[in-house]
DNA sequence: AAGCTCACCAACCGCGGTTTC
DNA sequence: GGAAACCGCGGTTGGTGAGCT
């Protein structure tokens, strides 16, 4: 028996959402918060599949979505990730503070697949002998090193519980040196945006997301704790930047942290200490670390991305 | 000005995992 | 334990606008 269809295909409008579906869904998950997407077209005479209000919602109404604008240091961030991670856009982007996996995967799709596919051919075009093979040739040379990456590799799954660092390796949005493209640009996305702000900061937080402040992983406190229903009812005036930009995150973001995915990548990370984490204070991990470090390195590193491979075996520590 | 091409991105589709009954 | 429902994810498509001829 194969699965039915997740809604009547029929009455079900698609293409793109008006303004007024969007004020609609934007209403209903103000009052009754995300989930349950299959009520919501029941409830509230929507003609969408629940698929779709949902997706509209992750990907375009939830608020503290960023869109567009994305840093070179965002543009580095990606491709080392992708590199290591694959085309695991969510949790790719679960390291992109208020990034959607869709807007994260269309831009390496558009931009970055071919900016890194013009840089390669340029230096094939610079060296008759390409760098190719780097890994084969470090795993023949240097067994051991290979031994230590393939363990290190396998080693992921068997990570410690509660090793759910949200980190965010990207700088705060406001560091950047250009103000990234904000949403929210069009009449009917403001108006969204307008009626979400009131409600995310009193929302409780569902999830918990981190934010960097000053080098280090903050992560708010669990919803269920007395902290963050504390921060949840004060009001977004008295929320510092990074507790409302974590809080608004994780208000709505139904998706967990993909906590295996940090765990990967913070394989080396388990010297940090017990109190630091419940003072919520976490440091960054060694491939988050890394991620800045070369990010800071700048053009530099950027130049040298030619091959992918090369940022899987620095991370290795080749 | 009109037609064409291309890039971008919002949205859809289908699959797999998880939860519920 | 198994079926159904639900949800999340990644791949793909199609509409739209910008740029070019």
């Amino acid at each position: 028996m194969g699965r039915p269809p997740c809604c009547d295909k029929e009455s079900v409008k698609k293409g793109p959402w008006t303004p007024e579906e969007d004020l609609v869904l934007v209403s209903y998950v103000q009052e009754h918060g995300p989930g349950n997407w299959r009520a919501v077209p029941a409830n509230t005479g929507l003609l969408r599949c629940s698929k779709s209000c949902r997706l509209r919602w992750t990907n375009y109404l939830r608020p503290g979505i960023r869109r567009g604008g994305f840093s070179d240091q965002e543009d580095r961030l990606i491709v080392h990730l992708q590199a290591l991670l694959g085309n695991r856009w969510a949790a790719i982007a679960s390291y992109l503070p208020d990034r959607t996996d869709n807007d994260v995967k269309n831009y390496w799709n558009t931009h970055l697949k071919k900016k890194l596919l013009a840089q390669q051919q340029q230096q094939l075009r610079a060296s008759p002998s390409p760098p190719k093979g780097q890994w084969e040739l470090k795993l023949q040379t240097d067994i051991n090193l290979a031994r230590r990456a393939l363990r290190d590799a396998l080693s992921i799954d068997a990570g410690p519980p509660g090793m759910a660092v949200a980190g965010s390796a990207a700088p705060a949005p406001s560091a950047g040196p250009a103000a990234p493209q904000q949403a929210y640009a069009l009449t009917a996305r403001s108006v969204d945006r307008m009626m979400l702000d009131g409600w995310a900061a009193a929302a409780p937080a569902a999830g918990r997301r981190s934010c960097v402040v000053g080098g280090t992983v903050v992560i708010p406190a669990p919803a269920t704790t007395p902290g963050a229903a504390e921060s949840a009812s004060r009001s977004s005036s008295e929320l510092t930047t990074a507790e409302c930009s974590a809080s608004i995150s994780s208000a709505s973001d139904q998706r967990a942290a993909p906590v295996a995915d940090h765990q990967l990548l913070a394989s080396e990370e388990n010297n940090y200490t017990a109190s630091a984490v419940q003072q919520g204070e976490v440091p960054l991990s060694a491939i988050e670390s890394w991620l800045l470090e070369d990010a800071g390195a700048g053009e530099q590193k950027l130049a040298h991305d030619g091959p992918l491979l090369d940022a899987a075996l620095h991370s290795f520590g080749f």
